[in-house]
This record gives C-alpha cells, structure tokens and sequence, in this order.
DNA sequence: CATGAATGAGAGTTCATTCAT
DNA sequence: AATGAATGAACTCTCATTCAT
C-alpha cells in the first residue's frame, strides 16, 4: 500500500487528530478552521468538504474520542466476573486510556460544564453509555452486597471527573506548586499512581471488605 | 443616597452580574460584548468604559465570583476547632454557596479545563487560596491522626470538582432520566443532600472513626 | 444643518443609493457588500450594521424603488378625470420617473424573470399595486365605452414592460445599430418619444376614437 | 449505436439540458457547478471538461437556446407570402416555442436586463436574428401599405418581451390573484390565447384593414 | 457618564477550477 | 471518459474596540 498523494481516508485523519488536539486545547470557539488547516497542512476547505462545518467536525471529533474510549472499557471490562475487579478495571482502563489521549479529558469537562445547551444527541448518548456502564457495576456490586450505599452518579463523578481534573490541571498543579513549596499539589504524581489511589479510596466510599484484591490479568 | 440616573457603581455591578451569567452559560469567546450590553440595558461602550477590554472584565467577573467564595468559607470555617468539623464546614458552605451562585461551577470547570493556557494570576492565585484551605485541614487532620492518607489536591477535586459537575450536570443528568428510566442520575438531588452525601463518603475515604460528629452552629 | 462627520441618516442614504446602482448593474449575487462599501466610502461592516444582512439591504433597496415610483405617478395622476388622461399620465410618469431613475427598470425586469422564487413580500405588494393602478384605469375606461378590450395584465406589460427593455437595452441597441446599419433600434430615441409612441399604439390598442386629446397640464 | 456508459454526446446533452433548467430557475451567478452536476448525475469535473468553464457552459446553453427557436420560426415563417401571415406565423411559432421550452424566456429576459455588461458576442448576434427577423416583416408590410408607422424595436419588445414576461410572471400573477380577486391577471389565460389577443392588438396597433385574416396552414 | 456610529481584523463557508488516478 | 480529492480566492457576516457627540 503506497503512500498516496490524494488518501481521503489520511486526510480525514490527519484533520480528526489536529482538531481534538486543538479543541482541547483551546476549546471550540477559540479554535479556528485555519488553525486546524495549517495544523494538518491541508487546505482549509477540505475540512467543509469532509465535515460539511465546524459543529460536524467537532462532532466527529467528540464522535470519535468518546466511542473509542467505550469500546476500550467494554473491552477490557469483559474479563473479570467480580463487580469489584469490574470496578478496578473500569478506573485502570480510563486512566490508561486519558494517558495515551489526554485531548479527551479536557474535552469532556468542557461539555459538561456547558450542559445541555448545545450538545449534540450523539454525543449525549455516549457519555451515557459510559456512565452506564460504571452505573451496572456498582448495582451488581451492591447486589451482591459487596458495595455499601453507592449513588452511582456522585460516585461516578468521583472518579472519572477527578482523573479528567488531575490531567487537565497538570501543567496548573505544577506551576502551583513551584510557586508554593509547602503546597502539595501531587505534581509528579503519575496516572497510575492516582488510579491506584482512587481505587483505593473509592473501595473504602463503598466499605468494601478488604480482603484479596483481585486484579485483572 | 439616592438612586442616580448615572450611577456608576450601580452600572459596573449590572455589568459584572450579567456577564458572569452570560459567561458561565455561554463561555467567553460566545459571549459578545453585545449579549452582555443588551442584557444590561445598558451601551456596550460602557463595558469598554468601565473594564478596558473583554479579558479585563472576564477578569473582574471570576475575581468576584472567587473572592466571594473564599471569604464565605475562610469565615465559616473559623467557627470550629476540630479539621473534622472543619472539613464539614467546607463542604457545606461550599454547596451553599453554589447553589445560590450558580454561575461559579461553570466558571470554574471550564477554567479548570483550559488549564495554564490562558489563566491571569489573580485567579490562579484565588483558586490556589481556595485548594489551600483546605489542604490545611487535611493536613491538620493527618497531624492529629483524625484522617489517614490524604492525597490534598485528589481529595480536594473529589470534593469541589465533585460538586461542581454535579451543579452544572444538572440538566444534563435530568434529561438522561427521562430518557432512561432504569438510570439513577441523581436528579433530584438536593444540593444539601449532595454535600451530605460527599461528607459522608469523604470521612469514609480518610478513615474517620465513627464517634460524634460534631456539626458546627 | 452643519455636515456632521457621523450622520446615520446619510450614511443610510449613501448605502441605499450605490447599493441600487450596483444592484442594478450587475445583479443581487455579483453584486459584493465589498463593491458597495467601496463606493460608499463607508466601512464593509456599516451594511450590516443598518441593514442586517445583504437581503435585507436589497428588500431596502427595492422598497425605496418601488414605492418611490407609486406615489409619483399616483401625484401625477390626479391631474385629470378622463381614464384616457389617466392612461396618458401613467405612461409619461413612468417614462419619465424611469429616465431619471434609470436603474428601477433592470431590478424590475430582473425581479419579474425569477418570478415567485425570492419575492420578499413587500416587493410583491409595491409591484401590484402599480398594476392594480393601470388596471383601474382600463377598467374605468372600459365602463365608460372608451377602452374595447381591454386585458390588463398584457396592457401593463406591452406598456411598461416595452418601457422597461427600452430602457435596459439601450447600449445593447445602439451597438446593434452600429454593426448592422440597415437596422432600426430606435437607439437615439428618447424616453419622450418613446411614451408618445407607446401611448398613440395603446390608443389604438384600445380602439379609442380619436377626437381631441386631452393632455394633462 | 448501442447506449454507451461513456458516451460524450448524451453527458453533453444532459449537462446543458439541466444546465438551461437551473440557470434559468435561478440565474447564472446562483447556480453552481455543484447543483448542476447533481442535477445531471454527472461528475462536477465532466462540466469543466467538456465547456471550459462556467461561463463557456452558460454560452453554450444560451446559443442552444436562441438556435432553436431562430430556425424554427424562420421554418414556420417562410411558408407565407403576405407579411400579415409572417407577422401571425412569427406570433404563434414564438409563443408555441417557449410554451415547450419555458426556460427560454426567463434566459433572455436576465440577459436583456443586464444589457452590455456582458454579453457574449454570439449571444448577442443570435438576438439580433431573431429581431431582424421581425424587422424585415414589418418593413415589408410597410412598403406594402399594409402596415402603418411601425417602429420596429418597440413593436418587437410589445409583442416579444411581452410574451416573455407573461410566461415568467405566470406563478407570481397566479398568486396575485389568488390574493386580491378583483385583478384579473389573466391567470388561467393559455399561451395560445394570448398569442391571439397580442395578435389581435398588434394588428390595430399596425392599422391594419380587417378583411380576410389569413392563416398559415 | 453615556450613546450610537464607525472600523478593521478576522471567522466560517462557498465555489469555480484543477489534479491525480 | 470519468471521478473524487484538493485548492485558492472570494464572500458574507461577526465582533472587539474606538470615536465623536
């Protein structure tokens, strides 16, 4: 398969992987259609001839970034029968996943801080998805009497809404705390390391019985 | 003192009380200078009278917004001894103060988001006062041996990130509701019954033994 | 009345006046916001600020047309009681109304070719309205036994459409005159001959007998 | 010769005959490559292919156009002897013509309202065809005696453009009447009928003695 | 202090046209 | 002959900001 000079599907690649890098960057107003063009080296106007506009490419963007971090999930979530290693996997695999693609957090936050005005259907329906997902885990958890007391929408929050946090506020945590020693602002805290502590923590919200920690594979 | 027909005072609070609300609805770069001025009543020059640029008066919005909080909660706050009590009082105080100025959690999130790209000092500086609190109490409390292992800033985004999404989900998550049934979004939610609920999980994440829990006035 | 460097009034004006020529040679779609600006001598953006958007400046455009012409010849009109007069004067209105507003007529015909597609409702009115004159007229004339057969639809066009590609065509004739000298395209008539012209043949048209005519004042 | 899927002739066809439709539904400026080659089922490209450009495509439709019509209503013309018939037999073949071909007239009546500006020397020739075509038959009339005081451009736009403009208009005059049911904007009027009345009335116009009408075939 | 008029610098989008296949 | 991809130049419209009154 030769590199092609005229690769419809590269093309629409090339400007899907600049546009989320930029959205999220700069959020969707601030970032212009020449931005994303030059980003890609492509003429502006292929960005309309693929997107149809601005809104349809975010779209696509948000499209793309949400469902592929719900089939990672879904993926991954599949091996473990326990609700609690569900639940491990679960906050593992999203922290994984923000690391490799860390336009997503940033992006999401800002649609929720928007709610509801301008958010496409599609969108809506997957970010419910995901939510659902965490929603099933923790009813199977609390059926099985492994989970206390778990409002599945604050818990949720609780963890997913903090790991976006803690990657979109890197760079301010960091300056933070340059700025103001004695400030503990877990700057050198890596992904992994805050996954495990929010498992941890989010295991002691449900009093979870601490017995054998049953890890994925 | 009687209501002038040109009041200066009066003009720069209507300004800065509708552009919180306009910005936090709508974001900065979707905000103009006429949305704002129109719903005022008041000339769009006057914007550029009073605050110099659209950046300088976003400036003054957030100022205002955080300063407030921060004096409600350091004032609130002073009222107990014990980091338990404390920590309870920053919480409450917080929900409340959401919920009767709306406008922050949006603000914030979306800050938040953006992370170091474009953050004037001064609200940088008032958020870090913010997180700065309470890292305090949780450091008091670690001291006393009242709370075990506490990350400050992953506490500090369970809690007020937490409440935050909560506040500007909350269309969002009534909507999801209606749409499926079988979900627990949370949508009736009280705010009072949110913070209850975080406190709750909150002592639980620190290890707080279970003895009286001592509420303030 | 000093001339005042800001003169909304005038600028409206300014915009209405170039906008007509411009509309009237080249067409509303080759006809750019840039051209009528520039021959303004006023900013692009004023357009928009007065007129909203190019639509809107072109429904201005053909109202001031439009309902200019109607009152003049309505004026006019009154002169006489005679629908035979009446007819007289419609027609020398028009051609003259049309020599000194010589860019009416292509926006009318131009208007008249895509029929129903895009007429504003307001241009519609106008237009009828200066059909429903000369149908009264024929009309009254009729009652009276002067006019035979009189279908007034195909009257008005055989007189102010004629009136209408006299005046639009007239480089285009005069051209063909030049190439072609054997023909006879009326290119150095005038306006004035024209009308009488018209106005004798439409007597004729009518069966009018022809005693002693009645010229306005 | 078998239906080709590369057939350069049909394409051809197809382009210009929905080229005619669109350009005459919206105008020249208002049409796009786009729409046509939708319209056609065509590649975009084949119209840049095989007309050069845009304008090349409008000229070539243009020139379809007025051939036509030209060599029919010189066919019909020459099967009479007395210029009262040719005038008839002129008449009816025009009005038949762009009864079949109503695309026509709206074509012609843009091209006639922007006069100069840019009309394509071949155009411009075949409009002045058909013009010389009446022209000759009034004047021989004239040198006959037949016909009195014949202007021949005015006499041609009162029979031509008035034709032109009742087919145009037919929508706009149907929803006029619809509205205000005292005009009679002669609606439901055939286009046979009105070539009769314009017929009728040219005849007075000419003066002509009312003996025996004589009919082409 | 207040206002409406004015401006310049873009932003999104369209479109005729060309290129590579 | 035919197509989809690509481009550059416009074009409409917006908006922060300034000026004159």
């Amino acid at each position: 398969m030769p590199k092609q000079k005229r690769d419809a599907e590269a093309t629409k690649a090339k400007i899907i992987k600049n546009a989320m890098i930029l959205f999220s960057q700069n959020g969707y107003d601030a970032t212009t259609a020449d931005d994303i063009a030059t980003a890609c080296g492509v003429n502006k106007a292929m960005i309309f001839y693929y997107y149809k506009n601005k809104a349809g490419l975010y779209e696509a963007v948000m499209s793309e970034a949400l469902s592929a971090i719900h089939t990672e999930v879904i993926t991954s979530e599949k091996c473990c029968v326990s609700p609690l290693a569900d639940l491990e996997a679960f906050i593992r695999t999203y922290a994984s996943y923000c690391e490799q693609n860390p336009y997503l957090p940033s992006l999401l936050l800002r649609e929720l801080s928007n709610s509801g005005t301008h958010l496409p259907e599609m969108m809506f329906s997957s970010m419910r998805q995901l939510f659902t997902l965490l929603s099933e885990i923790l009813t199977a958890g609390q059926k099985q009497g492994i989970f206390q007391n778990a409002q599945p929408m604050i818990i949720y929050f609780m963890i997913v809404g903090t790991m976006n946090l803690m990657i979109t506020t890197k760079p301010l945590r960091l300056k933070a705390a340059q700025l103001q020693e004695e400030l503990d602002t877990c700057s050198d805290c890596s992904m992994e390391e805050i996954a495990d502590y929010i498992f941890t923590k989010t295991k002691l919200m449900l009093e979870v019985k601490n017995e054998t920690s049953t890890t994925c594979a």
